[in-house]
DNA sequence: ATGGAAATGTGATAATATAACAAGAGGTGA
DNA sequence: TCACCTCTTGTTATATTATCACATTTCCAT
């Protein structure tokens, strides 16, 4: 599936709001960057260019969507290259995996410890990431209740975004 | 993928509980009858033994799974007879699709009003439902916060069982 | 400089899911 | 009853998503 066709046709950014985006883009590579730096990460070529792929579309994206922009730049044109570069930056937290739409997206908030939640719109794929720390604490202790040890939530909204409600 | 081969041959139930399986899944069954009976659907010979293997296996399981004991007792033995008996399941909410497994499991309580969060278990890939309805408020409430209207939510969390935190 | 670990490139293939169409089952009103 | 319609099923084919295995390169610490 190629993911947010709508969307991209009619340019609805992620996060339902308009703002600069080649400025949020920017900030959000340099903290990425400094936190690599920090924690003895590599973001080389291939992984850094994959983030900045998903910044810029500013919506989740297929790792097929990926491979392609990555192959037209002259990376390796092999599933593989997309999906170790995607694995990199969702196992460190500079990109989320959207399961609903087999996409992933990049995480606006890198470093910074969160639970996100996403919310999906149904019509344009659009997608936003909402802090929910409130949510990751009644899952714990939910699981708790039950004795199950949380390392990790994905809590995925599908619904309808302000864009397409007012059509 | 297959799903749940470590589960499956350790024996662990979804749940985390040691119950009675077949009288459990006897009175969902009977339940799901109930409900689709009262809304006018049809619980065609397919979609019931779906729904009973779902039962009887008490974990989740992907369609190929589902597929293969399918053709087993005669039936189809081409994705789409899978897929469509497990769609017509979860649209109706009479089963859960588990995205982080690829697979699905019984819904534990058909026709209530709930939405579940789901536990599983990194190492048997056992999974639990729990009600989660306070997570569905915060989701609703966060969602009008950026004007996003809530149509369904989906919970995984991810981390260690009981009986494998026991090991 | 060099040995070892990590990262990349590539070919092949596995696993998951859907499209499209023909045939059958079952209900409904004439 | 029969014609009609809708929903469901079966099948072929194919699309989409993801991983395996192995050779090669890059990077860094010694």
């Amino acid at each position: 599936m190629t993911i947010g066709k709508k969307n991209a046709a009619r340019g609805i950014p992620a996060g339902f709001s308009s703002h600069d985006h080649s400025a949020c883009a920017e900030a959000v590579l340099a903290r990425t960057d400094a936190v690599c730096r920090k924690a003895g990460l590599r973001l080389t070529p291939v992984r850094r260019r994959t983030l900045e792929i998903l910044l810029e579309a500013h919506r989740a994206l297929g790792a097929y969507d990926i491979l392609e922009r990555l192959r037209k730049e002259g990376f390796g044109h092999q599933p593989p290259v997309a999906y170790r570069a995607l694995d990199f930056l969702v196992e460190n937290g500079f990109a989320h995996r959207i399961r609903q739409l087999n996409a992933f997206a990049a995480c606006m908030h890198p470093g910074e410890e969160h639970a996100p939640a996403f919310f999906i719109c149904r019509d344009c794929d659009a997608v936003a990431e909402a802090p929910m720390a409130e949510v990751r604490a009644a899952v714990d202790a939910a699981g708790s209740g039950i004795g199950f040890q949380v390392e990790h939530t994905n809590l995925e909204a599908v619904g309808v975004c302000p864009d397409c409600a007012s059509e």
